[in-house]
RNA sequence: GCCCGCGUGGUGUAGCGGUUAUCAUGAGGCGUUGUCGAUGCCUCGACCCGGGUUCGAUUCCCGGCGCGGGCGCCA
């Protein structure tokens, strides 16, 4: 956990179980109380052990026969597996335990030698899962059972970097300039036309769960908040059915003004450094708890390699070219799919940025320089993607500033501007040029975990199949 | 939504036209033990649902439901 965290004693505790190992030799002798989920208990007759765990580590539980009631060390050797109880006692230090001729002392630990002992809620049994069994456990029955899934030490460090990551992208954010925004997640219209939207009623009005910030982060910067970031909800009434796609997921979003395409890849680029080289700084210990799980199941290991800058950039005529001289069939125009990434990726393992695509191919308020072309001749845009091996990251790009551009942008998709007049009218009364990105986070934690489904770096994952818990 | 595969104790699996349905983990009991992947002995617990073929279906066929993988689309 953070280095700089402070725990202050609580109604229930004194002290977290990590300060028990940490602090332990100041504590030795020291009567405390400590909290938390047992883990394990061994021994019966006279003795009982126990495997303490809360949110920052674990301790063992000695308790002994004289040292608490013959209630309190039954209560103790009977009671079920993840239960929770509060634990009065002394600190010690543990005695060694037995190694193997030649292998190395480990350094002391400390214990808690129990005086008064409580159970506070005991678990039902058996457990739906276990929650530190070996054997594997199917998604769904860990999904059904989240809270029990989170328990499991991998699990928990999953969702631990997941705050880190966000929490360094948005300290990263701010030293460039950035304000965190919230847009409403309630529309009156679809932001991007495109993807289906969730119909809802807002009292007597139909209205929409959005699918993306980008038009109110928009709006921000026409109103002169200068560089914006969102990390919010966003929701899409699509019928994907992949590893990668939820129905509601976390984007994060910026915008900033006086930038263009170019501009804000740098910006991407450096904030993604940013997080990869804080985690390896500060996190390995979430990294050793996911490597040790990813050993037990026979997966390879996975390590911070901090990406240096600048990332590549690929330009989608490029693109095109490379995979066209690979065999594979595309042709200028058509959308780069999963087994195309693969090709570029094998070339450009790691991010990669893939910028001006077709103008064709991007939404209505991406910008464009007017003869900017491509190898056939068609109009190009500003608009780029992030990609990581064969996932998209991100999707970005300067934005149309000129109101007469953007109003014949939307006429060229078959969009009536006064459809978007809350938005056009924004454009009216001076705009600076801007541009921004949106990134998928639990993508971006699925390269950094190695995790082979969104759904292990979303809490309670809401896709087509699952709306509960 | 389309293509492929799979549904066996609480969990994860093996297997088969007639079995006492395998193993691990777990749960319950007794014993031993400063244990720490505790340990020894005993016990408990399962073939997704509906229809069909068959003397007999958990096994084969059809349908449903659920799950997993791939694709499209996207972040």
């Amino acid at each position: 956990m953070g280095t700089n965290t402070t725990w202050h004693a609580t109604s229930y505790r004194t002290h977290t179980l990590e300060q028990i190992q940490s602090e332990g030799a100041d504590l030795v002798g020291t009567e405390v109380t400590v909290c938390g989920f047992m883990e394990a208990n061994r021994g019966k007759g006279k003795i009982c052990f126990m495997d303490l765990r809360d949110g920052t580590g674990r301790v063992q539980i000695f308790l002994k026969h004289g040292g608490v009631s013959d209630e309190e060390l039954e209560a103790a050797q009977n009671l079920s597996r993840e239960s929770t109880v509060q634990v009065i006692g002394e600190v010690a230090q543990k005695r060694p335990p037995k190694v193997a001729e030649g292998e190395p002392i480990p350094s002391p630990t400390y214990e808690v030698v129990a005086s008064k002992f409580i159970v506070i809620a005991a678990a039902a049994t058996p457990l739906p899962l276990g929650v530190t069994d070996t054997v594997s456990i199917g998604l769904d029955t860990r999904l059904d059972n989240r809270f029990l899934d989170l328990r499991r030490a991998h699990v928990n460090a999953m969702f631990t970097l997941r705050s880190k990551v966000l929490q360094y992208g948005r300290d990263h954010l701010i030293t460039e300039g950035f304000k965190e925004i919230n847009s409403p997640k309630i529309i009156a219209s679809a932001s991007e036309g495109g993807t289906n939207l969730f119909p809802m009623m807002y009292f007597d009005t139909p209205a929409f769960l959005s699918q993306s910030p980008q038009l109110y982060k928009q709006l921000t910067i026409l109103g002169g908040m200068e560089r914006v970031f969102e990390i919010g909800p966003a929701f899409r009434a699509e019928n994907h059915d992949t590893y990668r796609h939820l129905n509601e997921f976390i984007s994060f979003d910026i915008e900033g003004a006086w930038m263009n395409d170019d501009d804000v890849m740098c910006v991407q680029e450096r904030m993604i450094n940013h997080i990869w080289q804080c985690v390896a700084d500060n996190d390995q210990d979430q990294i050793d708890i996911i490597n040790h799980y990813r050993e037990s199941q026979g997966d390879q290991p996975i390590t911070v390699d901090v990406p240096s800058l600048p990332f590549a950039r690929i330009e989608y005529c490029d693109a095109i070219k490379m995979i066209q001289e690979s065999g594979a069939d595309i042709t200028w125009g058509d959308d780069i799919d999963s087994a195309h990434c693969d090709i570029i990726a094998e070339k450009y393992p790691g991010f990669h940025f893939l910028p001006r695509w077709p103008m064709e191919m991007k939404p209505f308020y991406i910008h464009h320089i007017p003869g900017d072309t491509g190898a056939t001749g068609e109009q190009l845009s500003r608009g780029f993607d992030l990609n990581y091996g064969r996932d998209e990251m991100t999707s970005g790009g300067q934005r149309e500033h000129n109101v007469d551009v953007l109003e014949q942008n939307l006429r060229n998709k078959d969009l009536d501007p006064a459809d978007f007049s809350f938005y056009t009218d924004g454009f009216r009364y001076g705009a600076p040029p801007h541009a921004g990105w949106g990134l998928g986070v639990a993508r971006l934690l699925m390269v950094l975990t190695g995790a082979r489904n969104v759904r292990e770096t979303v809490l309670f994952p809401r896709d087509r199949h699952r709306v509960t818990p």
